[in-house]
This record gives structure tokens, sequence and C-alpha cells, in this order.
DNA sequence: ACAAAAGTGTTCACACTACACCCATGG
DNA sequence: CCATGGGTGTAGTGTGAACACTTTTGT
């Protein structure tokens, strides 16, 4: 083996150095419908289009790191649920600079979120079947985060990160047609969530959204550890 | 709104740079057992140690450009099949300095793999159940990877990139016992590949990996547009 | 009393699973 | 002639899809 074995600073020095930038896509569920955090650009090029809130990661922070403080920036929550979607590194696709970016998606409770933040930061909640035109190649991270979203809410519990707690089980469809954008036939939904047995219901019911009332159901994070210990699976 | 508009400037200019890699988990199929490229780490830290294969982004190079820059590097062929696993970016997840990594899959085809490219950069095919400790998060990388393409195998028919254009289904169903890391049942395997209608079955035989020989078999492109067409989806 | 949403079971079709024997050939 | 791997069908079970009426209550 004719392997070299160089110096360090061969090797990581004098190459090419890139601005990262942690990009997110807030999925919040209102009104029957899912919705994403959009702002207006605050910076030239392209001040005043429509675009995912992002941050530049700075030195000592990791990649979530520095997606947790975007979202904590424009939502004051904490403990979001997030994940990362996908690295964008087109060499054009930011016409500002050579930037490369990592997108995350989050999901928020709408019934918590501090609607005074919208102001400050010109944000809107935007219904996914009607979004905008976005700068740069954010519209392309939106659609990859969708298809991420709607595979991992039919196999593992997170859809209960769009709920502050407690939630009915037609609140529930509602968000699931909203993800999967089709309906969901009541009963077979309602036995299939009945099966798993991983859900509490409570005795109160929510009696704003109808006369009769729905009952509410929270969660239960040991019942649904005995499902997967039972060796079934999340499925939705 | 209070919203300020920036200069691209103070946008832009005065925030961290980094190095940006591009590592690359490749997948190879052979004896039976899916196995992965590793190489001897020729730069200090960690010299020596066993790991992905990978290089440095540069300056007018996308992510994806860097990766197929490194595979056709290391394997000389083109047009190799690749997709992106995730980006890992902890802050001393490279003991040698800060490092953003971008980790992409790749499937190559093993038969017309140069060997002599091996002893150039001292690199081996390791089995997927052989695998050594790798440096830096490279184990998580693999581990991330093979994820993602046990999902990706069974959802489109992608499989095919491992072989050399023709194959048999013995060997197709090894492929995809070796992937899941679990046994297959021949005849359930044989008949939902034949009802998918998507292969076509050539006149002549492998006689190499048994006495009777097996029938080879090609992807056919169009016909699985018929089947997707047809409103079916790929699984297996 | 009526409008509006909550809640509840059964049937049917299809897909997945389990399972055992004969065939072709090289040595 | 025998050892090795290639090739084939059926029956049973479970899961997903379709489908309609009764209940509750606010107005």
């Amino acid at each position: 083996m004719n392997n070299t074995i160089f110096m360090a600073d061969q090797y990581y020095l004098n190459k090419s150095t890139f601005l990262v930038a942690a990009d997110c896509i807030v999925f919040g569920f209102k009104e029957k419908e899912l919705h994403i955090l959009l702002t207006r650009r605050p910076v030239e090029p392209l001040a005043g289009e429509w675009s995912l809130m992002g941050g530049f990661v700075s030195e000592n922070e990791s990649l979530e790191d520095a997606a947790k403080k975007v979202l904590f920036e424009y939502t004051q929550q904490k403990g979001i649920y997030m994940e990362q979607v996908n690295a964008y590194g087109a060499v054009d696709r930011d016409i500002g600079g050579r930037v490369i970016s990592v997108a995350f998606y989050a999901l928020v409770r709408l019934e918590e979120f501090d609607t005074s933040l919208a102001q400050k930061f010109d944000a809107r909640w935007i219904n996914i079947k009607e979004l905008p035109q976005l700068v740069f190649d954010h519209n392309k991270m939106v659609e990859d985060a969708l298809t991420l979203l709607r595979f991992k809410v039919s196999m593992q519990p997170i859809i209960f990160n769009f709920f502050d707690e407690k939630f009915t089980l037609p609140a529930l469809q509602d968000l699931y047609e909203a993800i999967y954008q089709r309906p969901i036939d009541k009963r077979n939904f309602r036995k299939k969530i009945a099966s798993m047995n991983i859900l509490d219901k409570l005795d109160i019911k929510d009696t704003l959204s109808s006369k009769r009332g729905a009952f509410y159901y929270v969660f239960n994070e040991e019942k649904y550890r005995d499902f997967l210990a039972s060796g079934k699976f999340f499925s939705l």
C-alpha cells in the first residue's frame, strides 16, 4: 500500500469554508388545516419576499442547536419537537452568497402560540394548501419536509406534539386528514386508535366545537411502551 | 410591523464559516452479504483507523457533486446511485477541527469493481455484520444509512443498482435477505415479484452458482412505468 | 323540533403467511 | 446416483375498506 499519511495542517487548512444556515419548517394545526409559519425576508436580496425562518449556524453550535435557537426566537417555546429534513447545497441556491442550508421541520402547539410574535417578525401562519412562492429553494424544503412528516406521522406517535396535551378524536382525525390531504373513514380510524390502546379517555369534553361535545383523550407514554413491547408497531 | 431591512453585508459577513465534508457509505453485494467500502484514514488525527470515504466540499461544488467526486475517486465508476442520508454537525464530531459533514449512501455494482483500487487506497469491502469501530460519528452515519436504505429499497426499485444489469431471482432474494437481515420465504417472494410484472426473463442462465442454473432477469423500466400508472406501488 | 357533530359494528375483498415436493444438472 | 440449489401452488388468517344509523344537545 502506497498510502501517504498527510499532516493535519495540509488536510484541514486551505480548504473552502462555507456559511451554514438552519432553516425551519414550522408546522401547526388550526382551523382543521395544516399551516406553516412564514415570514417576510428582512434582508436583501429578495427583502420582503416570503421565506422560512432561518439563521446562520455559529462557531460553537451544533446544527440542531442552531435550529432550536431559530425556533425559540420565533415561537418563544422550548422543547419543540424537531427533526432534520435534509441539507441543501446547490452552488447558487442562495443568490446572496454561497450558503449551505440544513432544513429542520418542527411541530408546535398552536393553542399556546403568542400572536404578538407574529407582529414582531412579520410572520404568518399559512395554510399549506395556499403556499406562496418562497425565496431560494424553500419551496423544495417544504415539499421534502411534508413528505418526511407524512411518513413519520404514520410510523411514530409524534402527532401528539401538535396538541397541548389533551385532544379529541375528531380533532385528531382532522389533523391526519390535513396532513395526508385525504378523507379518512371515521369508524375505521377510531377502531384502529382503540386497538392500539395507547390513549387515556378523560371525563371531560370539548364543548366548543360541537353541541354534544367530544371527549378529551391524552397520549399515555407508558401504554405506548407496553404496546411496543408486545411486538406491535404504531401505524396510522 | 417593526421589521428592519438589513443590508446584505451585515447579514452575510462576519458570520462563522465551516469546513463541509461529504462522506459516502458505499454499499455493495457479494458472497450473499451486504458490504460497505471502508478505508484506513490517511491523515492525523486517528490516521490508520477505519473510516468512511470522504472529501471536503469545494467552492464551486454542490454537496452532491462533492459526494460524486469522492465516489468516482474510489470506484472509478460514474452514474452511481446515490442519496443523501443526513447532515452531521455536532461541534466536536471531528476532533481534528470543526467540520460539518453530509453523508450520502451509494449502491455500486461489485461485479465491475476494480480491485486494484482497493490496494491503492487501502480500502476494503467489509461485511456489515462485522463492522469495526469507525472514526468520529461514522458508525452512526452507517446506521442511519442502513435504516434509510432498508426503507427505500422496500418502496422503490433501487435494488437493481446493485446488479450489473442482469441478475437471478435467487440472488435478488439473497440481497433482500442481506439488507433486511431476515429470511424471506422463497415462494412468497417470487409470487410477489411476478405479480408486479416489472422484470423480463432472459433465455440464459447463471450456471456458476448452481448445477441446474438460475434464469437471468432484467429490470424493465417501461413495465415499471406501466405498473405505476396502474395505480399500484412498489413494495417488497 | 331540528340542525350539527359524536359515537358505534359488520361484511367483504385482498394481501400476507405458512408450508413440501419435484426438477435439472455436475460431479 | 446423489447432492445441491432452482422452481412451483394452495389454504388459512388477518388487515384494510366500505358502509348507515342513533345519540346528544344548543338554539
